[in-house]
DNA sequence: TGAACTTAGTTGAAGCCTAAACTATTCCGG
DNA sequence: CCGGAATAGTTTAGGCTTCAACTAAGTTCA
C-alpha cells in the first residue's frame, strides 16, 4: 500500500503543533519550577488530589488521569512524599492499594502555585487565541484522547459543571 | 491582583489538551521505537537533516528547528552518531562550528520509517479531526510558538510551498 | 481448598534530559 | 593587535522516565 502522505497544509497543523507544544511545555514547566519548586507532572498531581474526595487517590487513579504509566507514578510521588506534598496511606479494603494523601503542605503549595500557573497557561495559550479556537482544541484533543484511550476521559472533559 | 482564573470552557481545553497530548506523544514515540527503533525527537531530527541543503545542518541549526536545548542536540546527535544515523563534521568557516550531516544509513533510515510514522500520526490525529478544526490547531500553535519564541517559525509554517 | 491467573504497586538499572560549568573560537572596540 | 565579550558546542553530574522483573494480594474456578 503506497503511503498516504500528509499534505501541505496537515503538514503545517502536524508541525505546528510539535514545535508549540514543545516550547509550551518548556515553558510551563520552567515557570513551575523557577517559582515553586514543582514540576508540571507533580503539579497536575497536586490538582487531581486536591479534587478528590479526601484528597486521596489511588495510585492507579493517579496513573490513569493524568495518564501516566504506574511505575513513573511510584516514583514521583515518592518524590512528592519526600517533599511533604503528599502522604502514603495503606488501602484497608485492599491490602494490594496504596492512596496518596495531600498533606496540608501540599494543598498550601498547590494554592500558592496554581496563580502563577494559570497565569502561564493564559499568557502562553489562551489569551492568545480566539474563543472558537480554543473550543476547536477541545474537540481535537478529546477526539485524540478518546481514540487512544477510550472509555478514560477525564470526568471534566465530558461534564460542564466543575 | 486577584487571580484571573480559566472558566470551564478554558479548564476543559487546557486539560483536553495536556491528556491529549501526553497520550499522542507517547503513543508516536512507542510506534517509531517499537518498529524502526527511533525515538519521536530523533526522527524529528531526520526530518530536519533530510530537508536541509547537503543534508546537514550545524548543531544550533538543529536546536533551534526542533527547539531542543542546545545541550540536548549535543546528547541526541552523539548517540545517533554512534548508531551511525549521522556524521559530525566541522565546520571550516567557523571553527567552533559542527555540522550534524545525515548520512546514507540515517536517510535510509528515515525513508524505512516515514510511512509507519505517517501512519501513526494520521491514525491518532489527523484523521480523527476536520479539516477546519486542523487549520484552528494550526493557528493556535503558530500564535502560541510565535509567543514563546518570537521571530524563529519553521519555514513551511509560514510559506505555502514544501 | 488450592492452583493458575490477574491486578496493584514497587524496584533497580539503564537511558534521556537539564543545568551549570567549561573549552575553544570569533567578534568588537580601542 | 590586544583584551573583553559573545557565540558554538561539549561535558559532567544529577534528576526524571522507562523498562523489565519482581512481590504481594485478590480473583476464579474446578
Amino acid at each position: 500500500m503506497p503511503t498516504n502522505w500528509l499534505d501541505v497544509e496537515q503538514q503545517r497543523a502536524w508541525r505546528a503543533y510539535i514545535v508549540g507544544t514543545t516550547l509550551l511545555l518548556e515553558r510551563l514547566d520552567r515557570d513551575l519550577r523557577e517559582s515553586h519548586g514543582l514540576s508540571l507532572p507533580e503539579y497536575e498531581i497536586l490538582v487531581r488530589l486536591s479534587e478528590a474526595p479526601e484528597r486521596r487517590l489511588r495510585m492507579a487513579e493517579i496513573a490513569d488521569s493524568v495518564k501516566n504509566s504506574r511505575s513513573r507514578i511510584t516514583h514521583t510521588v515518592a518524590r512528592m512524599e519526600r517533599a511533604g506534598l503528599v502522604d502514603r496511606v495503606q488501602c484497608t479494603s485492599d491490602g494490594r492499594g496504596v492512596y496518596a494523601h495531600l498533606t496540608d503542605t501540599g494543598h498550601q503549595r498547590l494554592v500558592d502555585a496554581a496563580p502563577c500557573h494559570v497565569a502561564s497557561v493564559r499568557a502562553a495559550l489562551i489569551d492568545v487565541v480566539a474563543k472558537d479556537e480554543l473550543a476547536a482544541l477541545t474537540r481535537v484533543f478529546t477526539a485524540v484522547a478518546d481514540g487512544l484511550s477510550p472509555g478514560t476521559r477525564d470526568p471534566i472533559l465530558t461534564a460542564v459543571s466543575s
